[in-house]
DNA sequence: ACGACATACATGTCGTGACATGAAAAGGAG
DNA sequence: CTCCTTTTCATGTCACGACATGTATGTCGT
């Protein structure tokens, strides 16, 4: 197998497991890996437009993540507004629910970086991350995390 | 933003990214990449159970790809052969036609290998690939490589 | 032989992801 | 103001992935 294949499934792989080992922690909030990115994303950055919320999310880069806020607002968690300038738009904001599940999100997110900090251990993060930014570049999820990256500069919340 | 959390949403996006380019690639013969991993499987380690090639997907973990399969059959280029010894097996063998489009896949495939070679000129990959295998090892998706990887060095067909 | 258990596969369900399409609203050129 | 284009969002469709369940078939202890 060549070396780049191996390489292409491992990513794959590590993807996976990231997310397998997400989908648990997130179960006991009733929450998945997708669902969380939205709600930590509105929590950072919000109120914001579907429009902005989906050049912010990774797991998504459709069209619109419209169908992930549909169950957000079905789970109470976050709140449709239509906007006063642009009734096209549409204002997402956290309800006082979506506000605590979005801190309780944030400390497994938070356990699991943990992990991952054990098993970086002793090896090139900086390394690592320049390659998998460099392939990513230009790519719509890596603009995604290149959006939130310069929104959290700009206003670190 | 933590180090490990950018570093799990550049994996993830590397995965997205690799996908949606491999995507394109197969489209010109009217596969997803699922299929098509499916489909070199079967061509490299064939006639195998849809047990046996659960063991070694990476891109489904889940109980089994028996809906994978179905495409493939639906598609006419794997045939579902009840086994004579154990009548709950199933024996996937190619076509004709799968056994041609399993050599387009593995054309289309090494094109994109030439271009992850590209992308990773002059980074070091046994690092990067030794981290990713500690980090995937015992998990559903990197037994699976493994098993691959076991299956071709016993049998380097 | 027989009953309990295990294995192989198929299938129902849910939530993505990616793409295409359609409606509503805003913006801009004449 | 009017037509045309663009933007924003919702929705239809298809193919996953992951999990749970059900059925048929083997296997094993007794």
């Amino acid at each position: 197998m060549r070396t780049a294949e191996q390489l292409r499934y491992l990513i794959l792989a590590a993807q996976r497991e990231g997310n397998r080992q997400l989908t648990v922690l997130l179960s006991a909030i009733g929450l998945t890996p997708a669902q969380s990115e939205a709600l930590r994303i509105i929590a950072d950055h919000g109120p914001l437009a579907l429009r902005e919320l989906g050049d912010m999310l990774v797991c998504d880069t459709g069209t619109n993540p419209s169908r992930i806020v549909d169950r957000l607002v079905a789970a109470g968690l976050v709140e449709r507004t239509s906007s006063e300038h642009d009734r096209r738009q549409v204002k997402l904001t956290l309800t006082p629910t979506g506000q605590d599940k979005a801190l309780r999100v944030a400390e497994i997110e938070n356990q699991l970086y943990d992990l991952l900090d054990d098993a970086t251990a002793g090896t090139d993060v900086g390394a690592l991350i320049a390659f998998l930014d460099g392939f990513t570049r230009q790519s719509p999820a890596g603009t995604a995390l290149a959006n939130r990256l310069a929104a959290e500069k700009k206003q670190p919340d």
